[in-house]
DNA sequence: CCGTATTACGCTAGCCGTAATGATG
DNA sequence: CATCATTACGGCTAGCGTAATACGG
């Protein structure tokens, strides 16, 4: 029968032209080769070589077969390489989110409920990204802002989330009921990095200087030690409780409220059955 | 590495369902086969099956694997049949013609001067069909009355060949110098099968009643020993002679004078140049 | 119990490498 | 005479079959 590794040699004879040359890119001796090529031309039923006593080439069969051969083997390897990636996919649930908020808990969730698979998370500041991610199957749940309406896609509602300002008590503005993002606009901030779309809003601050601060104790030092003022969001203060000293005063601006919306195929919804119960089942006001 | 062996036993378990159905399909032992599978889960670095002490089934990876080796075992035969082709193809040449006279001397002439080659020669009674076979690869020459303005398709004259009757010297009109089909219309006449366009030419005797007789020595006696008109030509006078006793005249209908044009693809110009040099050496007026 | 998968244990066919031979430019 | 292909011969390993084991409807 005819075998991959009979190809692989008449490929390699093909890219090298002489049998010590292919012989050698193939770890075997000649007269393996030689008899390999042999057995090959046996197996098709076909001449596929001139041969010379000293020299061997491939005639137009042979020269046919070799090219088919190599489109064969690379098949072969693509066969291996998607069964492989199904199985990847098959054990990892991949989140993508527009949000931090979202994504901490959903990712939190989702690994307490599928203990031993993979959880890959996301942060993007693309919805359409998002969305023909979750098309092509990179991602397995994406959140949202808007209701996606994609065919065989499916989402719940996830809640919504607040942008607030996080002031020291002795900021002037420190005793408002509400601002919005121009109050506050040409201060020094302080500013996490990964904000998802809420970066979109700075934009409503061009006269802001913000620092950076990615690490998370530093983060904290500063909010405590520093009397400049920060963002917070209702969800991550439910999350992680508000800063000592320090009041949050919910923002005006239209994007500064959201909803989200959890995203997947319909194909998914079995496998997702516990997530979706999670995110379905929630009381998010 | 993998090898198509391996995903036969793979395809054959896909379809079988049971490690012991496959294995009798496949002509081996049960445990070979249990073997070959976990080898090909551990070449692809995968599990493929669900197993239970008494049950083993594909589960999602192995059936994409398994509808991917369905497709990659035909697309390895069809490689060894496309190779077993072209070798084929390039023992053969295909001649097909719209006329027997051609057909009968190319033949010859080709046999002679490609002896160890496959000669087929069809004869049809469509120009249009031999157009496309040539195009297609069916035929390596053909034989057309117009030359066929085909891309990469080139054609020299081979001759032309006049229709004529063939009539017993007794005839009433044996005494005429030439004739029109309609002169003989009514008469029943003599005729050979395998025609190819002249059998359009028949339309124009509608009343005429036609013995056709296949076998050549049977044709002979019966030009002989009865005084039916025939039809001749003078290709086939000049290679056969005519019949004792007969004589031959031309007829005037447009359509029973024809010039040969032989067409083939510029790429098989090299292959049949000694075919052409006979082709286009010949003199025929 | 019959059907199914797995494990254990020799065997052997197929493939390989080394060495020798032949041919060519 | 350096390079390449082929032939001859002996070794080894991958895959096989038989037999035995284990589990389940």
């Amino acid at each position: 029968m005819l075998e991959l590794y009979d190809l692989e040699k008449l490929a390699a004879f093909a890219r090298e032209g002489t049998l010590v040359a292919a012989s050698e890119k193939l770890l075997i001796s000649q007269p393996a080769l030689s008899r390999s090529m042999r057995k090959l031309e046996d197996e098709i039923g076909v001449e596929l070589f001139t041969r010379s006593k000293n020299r061997m080439e491939l005639n137009e069969n042979g020269r046919l077969a070799a090219e088919l051969a190599e489109t064969l083997l690379s098949e072969a390897g693509a066969l291996v390489e998607r069964v492989r990636q199904l199985d990847r996919s098959r054990k990892t649930i991949a989140v993508g989110s527009i949000a931090p908020a979202p994504l901490w808990e959903l990712a939190a969730a989702i690994s307490e409920l599928y203990r031993g698979m993979l959880i890959s998370t996301a942060l993007l500041d693309d919805a359409e990204e998002l969305r023909t991610g979750l098309l092509s199957g990179t991602y397995t749940l994406v959140v949202l802002t808007e209701p996606p309406e994609l065919p065989g896609v499916e989402y719940l509602g996830f809640g919504g989330e607040q942008l607030c300002f996080h002031l020291p008590i002795n900021h002037p503005l420190a005793g408002a009921r509400e601002l919005s993002l121009a109050d506050l606009n040409g201060e020094t901030m302080l500013l996490r990095p990964d904000l998802g779309f809420w970066t979109d809003l700075l934009k409503a601050m061009p006269d802001t200087h913000f620092i950076v601060q990615r690490e998370s104790y530093a983060f904290g030092e500063l909010l405590r030690a520093s009397s400049l003022p920060a963002f917070n969001t209702d969800r991550a203060e439910r999350r992680y409780g508000a800063a000592e000293g320090r009041v949050t005063i919910p923002i005006t601006d239209p994007g500064a409220s959201v909803h989200y919306y959890v995203a997947y195929k319909k194909e998914s919804r079995a496998r997702l059955a516990e997530a979706l119960k999670y995110i379905g089942s929630e009381d998010r006001r």
